[in-house]
Formats: C-alpha cells, sequence, structure tokens
DNA sequence: AATGAATGAGGGTTCATTCAT
DNA sequence: CATGAATGAACCCTCATTCAT
C-alpha cells in the first residue's frame, strides 16, 4: 500500500515535471536552466535528476510524448470518412501544439525509443497521407515524409512573428495544404 | 596605400570570422561557443572580439548581411519581364542559404541597424510580391509578409532530415510556391 | 532538527566565505579573484557564487558585517561612563580590524541594505560623539562624520609600511586622536 | 638635427602620456585599461609601450615623479624661517595631489629606482620634521616618517566622501596637524 | 618611431550533474 | 525518495602585451 502511494506520488510528480517542462522551454527556449523546470513544478532540482538522469532526457521525454499524441491521432484519423480532411485535421493539430520546441523534435540524437516512436509516427503519417492521396485529396507525388516534415512549419513561421494574432498559424497551414492539393501542382524534385 | 593594406588584414579577418561564424553556427547552432568560431578561422578568441565587441554583434553582423543581400537581390528582381519567376528566384535564393541561422534571424533583438535593414527587406519583397500579385502569378490574397516569413521554410525543414541530397530543399520550395499560386487556391485567413 | 543541520553545513560554509574574503581580500586587494576566496575556504568556485550571487554581493556582505558590528560597538559604548574614552575606544576597534577593505568600505555603490547600515552606523557614531564633545572630550568643532571618516586611518597608513609592528596602527591612533581632543585645538575649515 | 626633433616629439609624448595617466588613473582607478590612457593622450596604444614597457613601470615612473616633485618642496622648505609652518605647508601639498595614486605610492613593490627615490623623499622629510620638533613647533615624538605616513590621510579620507567640496581635504589636514603639535600631546607608542 | 591588430591568459558567471543529509 | 548544497567545466568578455605594417 505503501510504495503505491509512493509511485502514485512519483507519477504525478514525473507528470508535473513534463508539464513544467514544456512550458519552460516553450518560454524561454530548450536551454533554460533546469532549476526553472524545478520551480515551475514546484519540486527540488534533484528530483528531477532523479526521473530524468539527463536534461537530454527530459526533453526525450517530451519529444516522446509529443510523438505518441501525434500517432496516436494519425490512427485515429486513418478512420475518417474524408481523408483529405483528415490530413488537414492532423496537421491542424500538429500545428496547434504552441511549443518552441520545434521541427527540432525531429531530431535524429535523441535516444533509441525517441527514434522507434518516430518510426512509428512516421508510418501512421504515411498511411493517412497515402489514403487521401488514393482518394485524389493530395497531389500525387506527395509522401507521408513530406506531411511529417511540413506539419510543423505554420507553428514554426508564426514564432518569429512580434505580437501575431495567435490563429495566426491557420494562414500559414491553409497555404501549405493549398500547395499539397491537386489542383494546380506541378511535379515535384525527388525526395 | 599603407594603412590600405593594414586595413586590407583586418578586413580579411573580419571577413573570415563572419564566414567562419556562419559554417559554425550551421553545424552547431547559434549557442557554439565563439572560440570555435576564433578555430575555424584560424584566429584567436581575443580577435573576434576586437570586430565585434558582443556575441551578439557576431551575430547582428551575419543577420545584417543576409538581409542586406536578400534585399538586394530583391530589388534587383523587380525588374525581371516574369514576376512570377521573379519572386520563385528570389524564394529560390533565400532558402539556398545552407545556414541554422533560420527563420529567427527575423527576431526582433538584433539592434536598431538591423531592424532598418529588415525594414527596407521587407519592403522590397513586398515590391516584388504586389507586382506578381497584379500579373496575376500569386494568388490575390498573399502578401510581401507572408513570403518573407515563408522563404526560409525550405531550408529549415530539409534541416532535420539525416543524408537528406543537398537539393532536397527544392522539393518543398515546389510545395509551398505551389500553395502561393492562384490555382486552386481557396480564401485564407487574416493576417 | 535535520533541516537545522543542513542549515548549519550551509552557514559554516558561508562563514568560511567570508573569512576567507576578509582574508583575500585584505592581502591581494578586493580585485583578487573569486577563485583564491574560493580556494580559500577549502570550496569550489561554484559554493561562492550559491552565496553570493555576484561578487559585489560578496564585498557587500562582508561591508555590511564590519559595519553592523560598529553600529553595536558604538551603540553599547554610548553607556560607557567616560565618554570621550568611548569614544577612543571605538575608533580603536574600528582600526584594529585588519582588512584592507578600507575607507573604501564608506563607498556609496554597493546597495540599498549597505547603505541603510551605513546611515545607522553614522547615526550611533554621531550620538557617542556628541556625547563626548558636550563633556568637553572632543573638541567643539568635531562631528560624528569626522570621526567616521578618520577612524580607518590608522589601519590604512600603516597597511603601507613592510615589516611593520602588528600595533603600529595605535601610535596613529594616538596622533589623530590628540588632534581631536579640545587642548591646543584650531578652528577647523567647515565641513 | 632629425633625431633631436625625434626626440623632442618622443619627450613629449613621454610627458603627454604621464599627464594622461595621471588623470585617467585619478578617475577610474589604477585598473583603468592602458588603452584608456593612450585615448587620453592621443597617442595609440603601442606608443604607452614603447615608453613604458610595463603598466607597472608607468605606474612607477608617476610615483617617481610625484615622489621627486615632493623631495624638491622638501629640500626647498628646509630654509624657510618658520619650520612649524614649513612642515605644515608641505603636508599641504602632498595631500593637494588630487589624485587617486592614494598612500599606496608608497607600496615597496615599484623598484629599485622608486626605493630609492622614496629614501631620498624620507630623508628631505626627516630633515624638515627634525627642524620643526627642534624648533618646538612639533611634539617631542613625532618622526619624519610619521609625516611621511600621514601626509596622504587628508586626501585619501576625503575620497570616500561624495559631492564633498574641493577643500574638504583641509578639515582633515587641520586636526592631523592639530594632533603633531606640542600643546596637550600625550606620549606615543614606539615606531 | 607610431600604430593598432592579434593574442591568450585570466576573471566573473551559469548551469548540468552529483551527493550528503 | 526528496532536497538543495557543492562542484567544476565551459562560456563570454577584458586587457596587458607582442608584433607586423
Amino acid at each position: 500500500m505503501r510504495d503505491v502511494s509512493l509511485r502514485a506520488d512519483a507519477a504525478r510528480n514525473r507528470s508535473s515535471l513534463l508539464t513544467a517542462a514544456v512550458e519552460v522551454f516553450a518560454e524561454q527556449g530548450a536551454d533554460a536552466p533546469i532549476s526553472a523546470v524545478a520551480a515551475r513544478a514546484g519540486l527540488g532540482k534533484g528530483t528531477v535528476f532523479r526521473h530524468f538522469p539527463t536534461k537530454d532526457d527530459l526533453i526525450a521525454a517530451i519529444v516522446l510524448d509529443r510523438v505518441d499524441r501525434l500517432t496516436r491521432l494519425a490512427a485515429e484519423l486513418i478512420e475518417a470518412p474524408d481523408a483529405g480532411a483528415a490530413v488537414l485535421e492532423f496537421m491542424r493539430h500538429a500545428a496547434r501544439q504552441r511549443q518552441r520546441l520545434d521541427l527540432s523534435f525531429l531530431a535524429a540524437d535523441l535516444g533509441v525509443e525517441v527514434g522507434e516512436a518516430q518510426l512509428r509516427m512516421s508510418l501512421a503519417i504515411t498511411a493517412l497521407v497515402d489514403r487521401a492521396r488514393a482518394e485524389g485529396a493530395l497531389r500525387a507525388d506527395v509522401t507521408g515524409t513530406d506531411v511529417m516534415l511540413l506539419m510543423c512549419v505554420p507553428n514554426d513561421v508564426v514564432k518569429h512573428v512580434p505580437d501575431a494574432r495567435p490563429d495566426l498559424w491557420e494562414r500559414y497551414l491553409a497555404i501549405l495544404f493549398d500547395g499539397l492539393r491537386p489542383e494546380g501542382a506541378r511535379p515535384l524534385p525527388p525526395f
């Protein structure tokens, strides 16, 4: 009973830390000190290291969480009736994540676990995109990898606009998605 | 003549430093140590300081150079016969710069000089884009600011792909530019 | 009790650091490197920062300690039966502090806290001096401020004598105090 | 003819540098950068080192100048009719030098030349003081060394008073000199 | 002889990480 | 388990000094 409760505590702390880290890194960038994360979570600095032996581990955990979330989303959307709308919906979700951990969350050096998660996400997105393409909702020469690479663009772009309206990213998602549609598509350079 | 040669030495060093800094920052990110830049340039650490009193000054110099280059390019292209092709050419150039100092080079806190240069670039791009739009080469609801924000995307996107072919960015420029064309354009959310 | 012991450790270190800093600054001047202080205290460089976020904070802490000590001393001596002897005693104590942080500890830019402490000290000294003057133990035209400015002189003077006997400062305190006595006093230029 | 003019140039530069150094060190302290001295003198940094191979050499030169000046002054005053007034005059001169190179100009590690100059000054002052003491203008137990050590006190003391009237040092010279007079003198601790 | 560019040692400060309590 | 004190590597920056021009 006791260690159960302890584990509950630990799990709660781990979760607080992840939340705090996402916030802090979003606000201050990924080079924010660990102490800031600890403070935000209302915990001691040492506790962060108990849960994440390394700062990189903490970042990896954040990315893992995010990637898995997107994988699940893609898996759900695969059953949507309108595949094109599903891809758009997927990109909308990806872009909405107002986290400063931008495209770099695709970085290669985040450990095996994250790598595997990225692979799973890649497969799920590819499935989604393949279906949309088959239905003619996307241009013929676009792949799941393309979508994966592009999905953060709206958010990234907007990050550098001071005082932007919070939904400005939708504008760039729209432009981008128009570029993914079959209408008026010109042949793409190879991948 | 003599003091010219003196300055020639210094100017060459300054230029070496800028080149080295672009390379190093591209490889390691903008938080690479100044000493790495100095080493790459084959110069002493103190020499960097002599030319750029602050690391921020160094970064600002890089950005200033890049921005001014783009401004000049836009100014030249304004006279091109095909305005749409000119915008594409402009974006191609912007995307080709293999520098990790990505979109963030639009950041606000780089000093007045850079701010003014950014404004000049913004005006030049807007002129270019306005003309292309007037000719029907771009969708009716796209602005110079949009292009300015999007021009680095191809490069940014590709940076996270390990072992990518060096011209992969062209693929994403093509997608993006298709999104900027009038064909199949659906109305955009406001800026 | 336990966290008391934790704090006891930290407090001991803080105190070691202050002691070490006083010694090192006395020997090498206030521009001695922080690392020297740390080494003298047998602690890591970072520990100094933990306790005193800035070198100036460390200096301010030393000065604050010294000023408060003198304020307490003056407050005690105000009840002494012989006010003239009390002032002499006070100056003796002030001069005895073998610290190279000499008169400059009256410098203005040490932060509010030190400023307030200096004010308190000033008031306490003035009270002491006023009483002594009223009793005829000091010349009529001397003020607390004068004493405050002069109290470090014996120590300062002696610091430049190589191989001086350790109590040489008493000689100059005697001369100085004779100058503060009413006997043979000639009118002073104004403050 | 030419190298004569060159030497004249050099001598003028040397003198400019000394003046500039005195000013700069007085304003910013002795840790002011050499470049500040060079700038003040309107010369290049390298020229400073041509004249004074080391910063310490520059400081030594300043001190040497000052010490010799005081030696000459003492030598002149030895012939004054009123020996007591002569000592006071001497101290007045010493105190008037508004230079931040305070008492520390007695420091031991300034090189042989300065050491010898200090010795000469010491002898000259001692002669002056001995005569004044013999005439009963100074207390019987005061020595030339005492005066040498005390002569900078007025200036030192005042340096720490913000917004002091420029002649405030006279006040402390008066107090000090009253302490050196025979009236009311109490026996001194030994040297 | 003068200049100022180049150098690199050294100082203050930050922060990931370890560890005693 | 949690805490936060201690640590030291690493960074930016300053400046005395050297040296090519």
